[in-house]
DNA sequence: ACGATGATGAAC
DNA sequence: TTCATCATCGTA
């Protein structure tokens, strides 16, 4: 079974979503090679109250996909280095985007991106086969009970409330 | 524990 | 125009 999400799979609550997206598989197409992982870890940003979200503090050049229409990558530079990929969820205007942490053959933000090739140029565009960077369900079912929930990594500067928000989810995979 | 490394947003 | 900050990672 391979089926491509739409952007209507991301028109959800962002946290029902990030959940749901364990187990699917990240694939990318570069000229005529295609490389694909499973999505093993991910991280909640949601809405307008979140102190951890790039959104909390109003609408800008850099998040305003974060405001758009679900299904779209946001993607962003982090400490002059790293791309972190983020999949907009929730409906328009509503800002809201899931950072995929990693997948079962790139365990962090940072080295995810590096194998799946991903850079600014990707920011805006909808995850579909035609973009070259989408998301596919491979019938690999996660039961709720093999998904930890932890708080999120890196944002202490947020507070204590939304720091300790549990918004992290990832499954453990067999070596 | 810390430095690399540069875009971003807020202050001035 | 300057400046602190930052959803990280590899080395120590």
């Amino acid at each position: 079974m391979r089926k491509i999400l739409k952007p209507d799979f991301f028109n959800h609550p962002t946290l029902i979503v990030a959940q749901n997206l364990l187990g699917k598989f990240l694939v990318r197409k570069i000229g005529n090679k295609e490389i694909a992982s499973m999505i093993t870890e991910v991280e909640a940003y949601d809405g307008f109250n979140d102190k951890a979200s790039h959104a909390s503090r109003g609408r800008t050049l850099r998040n305003e996909v974060m405001f758009g229409e679900a299904g779209r990558w946001y993607v962003y530079l982090i400490y002059g280095m790293y791309w972190m990929l983020n999949i907009v969820t929730g409906p328009k205007d509503y800002p809201a985007a899931i950072l995929i942490r990693g997948v079962a053959d790139a365990k962090s933000p940072g080295k995810l991106t590096k194998y799946f090739q991903i850079n600014k140029s990707l920011n805006g565009k909808i995850a579909s086969k035609t973009t070259g960077l989408w998301i596919e369900d491979r019938g690999v079912k996660v039961e709720a009970k093999n998904i930890l929930k932890t708080k999120r990594i890196g944002v202490y500067y947020a507070g204590p409330y939304w720091s300790r928000r549990r918004y992290r989810f990832l499954i453990e995979i067999p070596q």
